[in-house]
DNA sequence: CTGAAAGCGCTTACAG
DNA sequence: CTGAAAGCGCTTACAG
């Protein structure tokens, strides 16, 4: 492949001043612009960023790192933050790590030693020393996380409280008293927010808590059907209502409901939280929390790449984006009973 | 960030005999290797990647770019890419083009300036020229493509014609004789390949090729609806089948069905392709061609894997996988007419 | 077994 | 306005 070398060479100058003309400095002699353009063409030259990064000590790309490229959310956001990068000029790797800690600290390693000049990590599961030990490498920006995460972090966010309030009040104002929460894996800030307020909330309207109605799964379709399943076949009543922790587990749970020879709505209601496309798509269309997934990519990627250019600087900083309800067709009035 | 030869220092050696530990050369005084283990540690030194790279002209990563990251279908491939590249130490970078053919050169030739060592493109929208330009800087494998391409690179692909043929076999079994097709964008020769085995199935069992029941569609969920709400509302008979370039536009031809106050598979029978997780999700789950997306995946990587470190030499290889019909609930009987 | 030195392909002061 | 030279952080023959 051709070097600078072969370029001067070709030009008849020195490598300095092809440097020169592809940096884009202004004092060149219009007759060796013309020379080196002309070689860089007839070459195919493309300077090698892995030499001209060694020099320069920044690389022009960034990392991003999902959990679980398979969930919908993700690729959205991941765009947002792509497209950011694109307007930036900066590359953006993408990396899945299947929400394995092993796989994610791996990832967070190689992106550190190919010096990309910052990563975004969502849902972090590498510990807080490991995140201290990555940022004394490159900026760090965090989507969600842990609550001491939130403290030392850059990061952007929904707010979890208030998109799972207005989905809770919503089920009240149906008339819904039994409304079960099936949840994520509650390690993270966002789902312990929305544990927290979907409790606060029912206790705030005389609606007593009642844990035995609150479902841990792993975020998957098949774990959402699970555990309606269960909570419908558990002797006693039953929830009317479920609010979901995100749509593919609510996807899971209106499957799970049908399963028991139940209807949604009408005999039962459901709420998911993200709003992918597939809740449009799917039938009985999901009604849901909208995430701003892909501002919130744009947003992510927006502060990352003012800090790495320094615009951003000092303290910490959170953004933290409104959600909004959906109304669909997965939540009417309660079945009287 | 500490370098190689803050480590030389710290342990009293040379720099030199630190790249020896570091790249396992046996022959190290026991003593040193400690000191420089020692060192290393108390450093938490990683490599430069690279400087290390600009040195040996390997930076063991290579790039995948896909032209449509919101299509299931290749997440499900990009994790077979990443599972074998992660096996063989590599990493992976994930370029998304949006099918945008700029996008998609200028990925490649961001990811060529990167030095990558290889690059796998699924469903290259670029030129042969764009490609043949690409092959000079580092290795080339495809996933599908146009019919020119196949003749020139190293590919990995599905029996298209096969699969299809299958599909069509499984509606004529159900006694199905008004047929239609709703492909992408016939550009890519394996949708080629579904529709000429759609036509030539169909003109073997004595049933006439209609043109008006084909549709070109642009691989989305709305397009899939769009064409069977004008296959379905045109005057004349209608079809009582679709045969669909895939999954995602299957499950807006049932829709489209739907919306048309017609049922599935009643009235009207649907089969995809790809099997997507969605596909069996969906409700009624759908009948379709299942690839291999993941396989295709991984031996597109170890082709390219291969063809970088010399175990593949010589001329272009081409590997082709095998579909299977998945039986679900979207294909019944015709109806009596 | 180890160190000094050259070189990978760039950028960047610094003379001229 | 341009060229020669140093240096980014590594690896790799090559002496010793």
């Amino acid at each position: 492949m051709a070097s600078m070398k072969d370029v001067a060479q070709e030009a008849g100058v020195s490598i300095g001043t092809v440097s020169g003309v592809l940096n884009g400095k202004k004092t060149i002699k219009p007759q060796n612009y013309r020379r080196v353009m002309d070689a860089v063409q007839k070459l195919d030259y493309r300077p090698n960023m892995l030499a001209r990064s060694l020099r320069t000590n920044i690389t022009g790309s960034i990392g991003l790192i999902i959990p679980d490229i398979t969930n919908p959310y993700y690729p959205e956001l991941a765009r947002g933050v792509e497209d950011m990068a694109r307007k930036a000029g900066v590359t953006l790797f993408l990396c899945n790590s299947d929400r394995d800690v092993d796989k994610e600290w791996g990832y967070a390693q190689a992106l550190a030693q190919k010096q990309v000049d910052g990563i975004i990590i969502a849902k972090p599961h590498i510990s807080l020393e490991q995140l201290n030990m990555l940022r004394r490498k490159c900026r760090i920006v965090l989507v969600d996380g842990t609550a001491e995460q939130l403290g030392e972090f850059d990061l952007v966010n929904v707010d979890n409280r208030s998109g799972a309030a207005s989905a809770i009040d919503l089920l009240l104002s149906y008339g819904h008293r039994k409304i079960a929460f099936v949840g994520g894996i509650i390690e993270s800030q966002s789902m312990q927010d929305r544990l927290d307020a979907y409790r606060s909330v029912l206790e705030k309207s005389g609606i007593p808590y009642r844990p035995e109605w609150v479902k841990e799964c792993n975020y998957s379709w098949h774990s959402g059907r699970a555990a309606a399943l269960e909570l419908l076949k558990a002797p006693g009543p039953h929830p009317t209502a479920f609010f979901v922790g995100n749509d593919i587990m609510a996807l899971g749970v209106v499957r799970g409901i049908h399963d028991c020879g139940l209807r949604v709505p009408e005999d039962v209601s459901v709420c998911g939280f993200d709003d992918i496309a597939m809740a449009e798509l799917a039938f009985p269309a999901l009604t849901t929390v909208r995430q701003p997934k892909y501002e919130i990519g744009c947003q992510s990627a927006q502060l990352l790449l003012e800090r790495i250019c320094g615009v951003q600087q000092g303290d910490i900083v959170h953004r933290v984006l409104e959600t909004a309800v959906v109304l669909r067709k997965t939540v009417s009035w309660a079945p009287q009973s």
